[in-house]
DNA sequence: TGTACATCAGTGAACGCGCGTTCACTGATGTAC
DNA sequence: TGTACATCAGTGAACGCGCGTTCACTGATGTAC
């Protein structure tokens, strides 16, 4: 070995600046948006040269992309808790994948915000996007599907009632996670969930008129 | 007066190209997106030259200003059918709200999404957008507000819920209208009202058990 | 263990591309007499 | 109605700013003998 101070060698070395860089361009991106970003930003918010940059990425987008899988990579751990239903006439069921939904929205948003804005500029982030809701989007249906063979009424076509479970769910997090909340009132994890689920409870059972299941 | 060919004199010349520079722009931000759109795509595409655009407009900015004006000002011609109710019970009033805000999605589709994408960038839109959102996001409050006092069970605070209409509202617009749907999924109009009035009406509308209100 | 050389992470000034913006110019429209 | 001049919309080549990207250089870490 023989380093004399620092605690590694040139791997270490590297892989720390690789990763003072990507938390750096978190701060950059929440502070400054993704697209405001500029490099010189991101070296300089992690103490390092303008040209160290690209020693570890090709550039913005690439930087981006393993932020992204970062994020996938650590959702995956946590995720798939065995013991929960997908049962969504059960409101618990729907409240747990809800308030899962939340929590990885409130633990990734500047990665989330980063990468809403670079599939606004960039087709390939939005497919990548597109691609990465698909098989939610399908399985929501599925769970939708299921209420329908079981007598239950939807407001519409499974993958179309879907597709507004996730628009509810992913704006009203950009809402009051991302975005400025109306007029400086706060909204607690607790309180999100509890109207999310009440929401979407109700708004994919039947209508209540007629023969009510008592629950 | 004395034009030879041309309808008008300077003014109307003047006119005409202002008002083709604004038509190119939007033609450009639907095919490129208003982030990538530079400003000679737009005097191209508008045949007209580069310089010109400065008679007119200050930067792509103040068009988008401009755009965003002339869309409020058809707005203000067409909202205010006096005959529709505000009682969000009424599915029928529910759904005369939802169809006014799908076809005015549906007419300025170019403008809504260059002023979404104007606001990741540029504080001032982002304000700007949340300003013209809040008298209505109130208004909503305030019918939900009195379905509460008529003794109907809401999933949460009045103005949650309202933001949750909204965010369910316009991100499925967004979803349908703007960004790619799934699939190569059509959605028409009307399948597009049906479904969020009901997911609505539903959604608003306090559970099933207990003593039914009999609508 | 010690010396000479190779490799590599990081540096930061400089380069150059892309694009917004300017401005001297043109030809047509409007005004004065 | 006719002539001389003023104004103005539009033109497009050229300028220059901002920023991404490069590259010759430095000093430290690793390797050979």
């Amino acid at each position: 070995m023989g380093g004399a101070e620092a605690v590694g060698g040139r791997k270490a070395r590297s892989a720390e600046t690789e990763a003072a860089l990507k938390e750096a361009a978190k701060r950059v991106f929440a502070r400054s948006g993704y697209l405001n970003a500029k490099i010189t930003d991101i070296t300089t918010e992690a103490g390092r040269a303008a040209g160290s940059f690209y020693s570890h990425f090709t550039g913005k987008e690439q930087l981006l992309e393993q932020l992204l899988l970062d994020m996938l990579a650590e959702g995956d751990e946590q995720v798939e808790d065995p013991a929960h239903s997908a049962d969504f006439t059960d409101p618990a069921a729907v409240r747990w994948h809800v308030a899962a939904y939340w929590r990885f929205v409130t633990a990734n948003r500047e990665v989330i915000l980063a990468l809403q804005q670079a599939a606004m500029v960039d087709e390939r982030f939005a497919e990548r996007l597109r691609l990465l809701m698909e098989p939610t989007l399908h399985d929501i249906a599925d769970h939708l599907e299921h209420i329908r063979r079981a007598g239950g009424r939807l407001p519409g076509d499974p993958l179309v009632v879907a597709t507004a479970m996730a628009a509810l769910m992913s704006q009203f997090a950009v809402t009051w996670l991302l975005g400025g909340a109306p007029q400086g009132r706060e909204l607690g994890e607790r309180e999100a969930v509890d109207t999310l689920t009440a929401f979407i409870v109700h708004g994919i059972t039947g209508p209540p008129p007629g023969p009510p299941g008592t629950a």
